[in-house]
RNA sequence: GGGCCGGUAGCUCAGGUGGUUAGAGCGCACGCCUGAUAAGCGUGAGGUCGCAAGUUCAACUCUUGCUCGGCCCA
């Protein structure tokens, strides 16, 4: 459209120059005055190029080394500590990292423009699983296998993998242009690391915060290893069901001894384990018999259920010796109190004859199942709770790779029977488990259709299993374990000051700390309150090689660990010396010391969950001397709101455990980056953005204004069509930055003008910037930047662009360089470049650098100026709102006329408005230079009158005037300044 | 399946405690300018405020249900 309108108007063009050739010319040549127009002059180019041009600038701030220089110029000021979660250091950078980093960076920027001494030293999370999955999968690539790597070799190889990361990772968010100590940045697997994270475990043994348990955990029999929440995803399977009969051997209701209590269940694979029979106290069940000439136990809403998967049938309640003649055939769950069942494979003796109870479980619903629920402790969190509760133990005979015991009764061990229990075959209803139990005549139903979603470890996809292990716990509700900080003596009522809070569980601290804690956006404490209200004890130990080891001695005899401040310093002073390699065997019996005997002790060779690395970063990262300038706790931590159940609650955790209080004053948390279309991005769908690309096409700047444009808070979307908006809002400001320098060209500091001499025009805008400013500082201390960025664009846009520039055009361009409406307003410009380019440093950092430079090539960097100071200036903002709204009154009244072409620019323009539309103190040519029109009359109607204008153009101005005699002469304003010019 | 959060013009966002024709910027369309020129200015068209009930004189705003999307959990 824009051409085919461009291509119209060259014809028009066309013709008028053929008029003037062929007819006579009807007025004498006009001078061209355009030589003598100030027009704007700049080398600053109007397309941007970032790709290209970004990375010399960030060479140049790497060559002055702008972080230690700042860091120098804001000594001795306050200090706002961002301390940074720890990405895992396993890929590159993707958007959410993007986004993520480019909030950290404006906040950090934003503080230190406030003059704030505001460090950044960034992180990485090195151990743990995916490392380790990603070494194993290099090793069976090579066809080599694990386990015959030496435990040392193979952690150095994660250790390099881990690095590899880092490093590139790094690179991508230097690219980025986050500003940080990239030269020395935390990772959890440096020794100093390494060895504070067991210092601070050492600490939680000291205060008797440990303990170990056996507790069905997830289990991942292919990985080997107890999987945290986060390393499972559920995913849809289609499972083996099965009905088991369980013949009822003892109970209160002697009607029911030799009936069968059914069970469903989807884990064949568990009833060698079975200990118990759960019932629901509040179901009802019936009692029925089959035309198998069985009588069974069964929930009454789940009847129909099993009558349709066994196939059996019943006989109905008005046939005859249906269910109403069944003695007891309706029962109560809570009376079956006291019910024994005896196992399917009681035969075998020992473990299969002891009695298996029936017992009262909350958690039996009638929603699918027989509403009686097999209990095997060792393979389900129910199970466990419910038996332990009744003094059953579990049997730890389904060993770390998924396989029973060798030993245990149910053998005789063949190969069916020493398949993993995740194997479809082991579960089928023709395998070792579904055998033996038709042969024991109480397998009621077997078929291989359920269909339900089921836990896989995410990293193998293999399926997970709930297995009893014995594992460290972090006591959630021991009662006095953590000491509150102090409470200051002016702050107790009693005023006697010194003593300690009581001494309460750490579940009571975590929720006392998450109160005093500002989160950003409030709703943020819910979300980790009831995480922490409802969570269990913290597992804090992984079978595994690449981590931190949870450092205990225990005593063979006692099973108590050890504790000994002596032996802890050595184990401490170890991993500082050897990193995680320092308590290998090799060192045992040094750092026990000679007072102990090291086979009086197991050494546990568990490492810990990396909840527990990164949940320490406070300690190692803000304690440490590496890094004078952080000090603990830190102001903000800066995350996606997933992290609330993550480093949020692990530092919280941690924190309380070992410091009663949490690691940070405020929580932050952002939502995810969705496609443009709102929905989750992945490979499969192939709709991500990848930040690498959107640099490389775009820029980082493109990037930063996009992160800094939504709304963090929510969930937010990034694509083509909302790039492309970035960059069109991109362009508006480099082209306000393009035209105040060009405008500014030759500005020196003997053309300013006081604000007191200013006119009113200047003194508003000024009044514009006061509140642009203070909007800006607020939205700096709410931490919103959406609104942030928003209100620079409308303000370059709407009260710069289309109101100051546009009117101020005529006196930039055709005034005399002394007269003093001229420079008051370059002064104004002066001061609003000032301003906006230190407005936008923390966000468009590249583009900012390249204005700033343009105009003091020989300072050293935009980023280390400070937030803006200039004069203020009071206006009547109701007075010229008022104003404003007149001129857009005036400006609908005169588009009629440009449509017709009897008006084409506003200059040509005579109107006439209001006299009470007109707010006081306006004169007639105020308006018409507010209005950018020939000239402004007050009239009594109550509506605006545009009529074109008679008066001749000036050839230099191009504003009609009644001096100007024939188009093209001078008007007087301008002749004198062509004159003073010559002169010169 | 459960808990929590969200769905306002093509895009990014505003819309205290319910109250006249739901706003802004950008984009788009049309036009002007050709002395910020792959720029600048003006005007205009765009929304049944996710859907459906309910409370109320009155609901984008309160309640319930549904739907779509997201995070966390099972």
């Amino acid at each position: 459209m824009r051409t085919r309108a461009r291509a119209a108007r060259r014809v028009r063009h066309a013709l008028s120059a053929r008029r003037f050739v062929l007819g006579a010319p009807v007025m004498t040549e006009k001078r061209d005055y355009k030589d003598t127009v100030f027009l704007p002059k700049t080398d600053f180019p109007m397309k941007a190029g970032l790709p290209q041009k970004e990375p010399g600038i960030l060479a140049r701030w790497q060559e002055i080394d702008l972080y230690a220089k700042l860091r120098k110029a804001r000594a001795g000021r306050e200090t706002f500590i961002l301390h940074d979660g720890p990405p895992y250091a396993n890929g590159d950078m993707h958007i959410g990292h993007a986004l993520n980093h480019v909030l950290k960076d404006m906040v950090v920027r934003t503080q230190s423009l406030l003059g704030k001494n505001a460090p950044y030293v960034p992180g990485w999370d090195c151990h743990g699983l995916p490392i380790e999955w990603k070494v194993e999968e290099q090793y069976r690539k090579k066809k080599k296998n694990k386990d015959e790597v030496p435990a040392k070799e193979f952690r150095a190889e994660c250790r390099a993998y881990a690095q590899h990361w880092v490093d590139t990772q790094r690179e991508q968010l230097k690219r980025l242009g986050i500003n940080g100590d990239w030269d020395n940045p935390y990772l959890t697997m440096q020794f100093e690391s390494e060895a504070t994270i067991v210092a601070e475990l050492l600490k939680f043994a000291e205060s008797g915060q440990l303990y170990r348990g056996a507790k069905p955990v997830m289990w991942s029999p292919v990985e080997k290893t107890a999987l945290a929440e986060a390393e499972v995803e559920y995913e849809d399977i289609t499972s083996t069901q099965i009905d088991v009969a369980f013949e009822i051997v003892e109970s209160p209701i002697p009607e029911l001894v030799g009936a069968h209590a059914v069970i469903w269940t989807t884990t064949p694979w568990t009833i060698p384990v079975n200990q118990a029979l759960a019932y629901g106290p509040e179901v009802y069940y019936q009692h029925i018999k089959a035309d198998d000439g069985k009588r069974y136990l069964i929930a009454l809403d789940l009847v129909d259920q099993f009558m349709a998967r066994t196939g059996l049938t019943y006989r109905h309640p008005d046939e005859d010796g249906g269910i109403e003649q069944m003695p007891r055939h309706n029962i109560k769950g809570s009376d079956l109190a006291g019910t024994v069942a005896r196992h399917p494979m009681h035969k075998l003796d020992g473990f299969y004859a002891a009695p298996r109870p029936l017992l009262p479980g909350d958690f039996v619903t009638t929603d699918s199942g027989t509403g009686l629920v097999h209990m095997a402790p060792d393979h389900g969190e129910d199970d466990f709770d419910l038996c332990k509760a009744h003094g059953i133990e579990p049997k730890f005979v389904v060993e770390g790779d998924g396989r029973y015991r060798e030993d245990w009764l149910w053998l005789p061990r063949t190969d069916e029977r020493s398949m993993s229990v995740i194997h479809p075959k082991f579960n089928a209803p023709e395998g070792p488990v579904c055998s033996d139990l038709r042969e024991a005549g109480a397998l009621l139903s077997a078929s291989t259709d359920y269909k339900h979603s089921y836990p896989h470890s995410w990293r193998s996809k293999a399926k997970v299993i709930f297995r009893c292990t014995p594992q460290w716990f972090v006591p959630m509700d021991k009662p006095g374990m953590v000491l509150l900080p102090e409470t200051p003596a002016e702050q107790r009522w009693d005023n006697e000051g010194g003593a300690k809070e009581p001494a309460v569980t750490l579940r009571e601290a975590a929720m006392k700390a998450i109160e005093d804690t500002r989160f950003v956006p409030a709703k943020g404490r819910n979300r980790i309150g009831s995480m922490v209200e409802g969570r269990p004890d913290w597992v804090l130990s992984r079978q595994r090689a690449w981590g931190v080891p949870i450092t205990l001695f225990v005593d063979r005899k006692s099973g108590q660990y050890l504790v000994d401040e002596a032996v802890n310093a050595r184990i401490v002073a170890s991993i500082r010396e050897n990193g995680v390699d320092g308590w290998d065997e090799e060192y045992a019996a040094s750092i026990l010391g000679p007072d102990y005997n090291l086979d009086d002790y197991e050494r546990i060779t568990d490492i810990l969950d990396v909840w527990f690395d990164s949940g320490s970063t406070h300690a190692f990262v803000l304690e440490s001397d590496r890094w004078p300038e952080l000090s603990w706790p830190a102001d903000l931590y800066l995350e996606g709101s997933d992290q609330h159940r993550g480093w949020f609650q692990s530092s919280l955790l941690e924190s309380c455990g070992t410091r009663g209080r949490a690691p940070y004053k405020a929580v932050l948390t952002h939502g995810f980056t969705m496609d443009g279309k709102g929905e989750k991005m992945s490979k499969s769908k192939g709709n991500t953005i990848s930040p690498l690309d959107t640099m490389r096409d775009y820029g980082a700047d493109i990037i930063r204004l996009w992160a800094l444009s939504v709304d963090y808070t929510e969930d937010h979307r990034i694509g083509p069509e909302i790039l492309k908006g970035v960059a069109d809002n991109y362009r508006k400001l480099r082209n306000t930055f393009r035209y105040l320098l060009g405008a500014l060209d030759g500005f020196t500091e003997a053309e300013r003008l006081p604000v007191a001499e200013m006119p009113e025009l200047e003194r508003y805008v000024l009044s514009l910037l006061g509140d642009l400013d203070a909007k800006l500082k607020t939205c700096v201390d709410d931490f919103d930047f959406n609104t942030y960025t928003r209100a620079l664009s409308d303000f370059c846009n709407e009260d710069l662009s289309a109101f100051f520039f546009d009117i101020r055009k005529d006196m930039l361009y055709c005034d005399a360089p002394t007269d003093t409406g001229r420079r008051a307003y370059r002064t104004v410009l002066d001061t609003l470049f000032h301003a906006l380019v230190r407005y936008a440093a923390p966000v468009l950092v590249f583009t900012s650098e390249e204005v700033w430079q343009s105009r003091y090539p020989d300072s050293e960097s935009v980023h280390m100026l400070e937030w803006p100071e200039f004069p203020a200036a009071g206006a009547d903002a109701a007075r010229w709102s008022a104003l404003r709204d007149l001129r857009e009154k005036v400006n609908e009244t005169i588009e009629p006329y440009r449509r017709e072409k009897t008006i084409r620019s506003s200059l040509q323009a005579e109107v006439e408005v209001p006299a009470s539309a007109v707010p006081e103190g306006f004169g007639d040519n105020d308006l018409a230079e507010l209005f950018i029109t020939a000239t402004v009359t007050r009239g009594q109607g109550d509506s605006v009158i545009v009529k074109p204008t008679d008066m001749a153009k000036c050839g230099r101005c191009w504003r009609h005037l009644p001096e100007v005699k024939e188009d093209g002469d001078p008007c007087d304003r301008c002749e004198s300044v062509v004159e003073g010019m010559e002169a010169a």
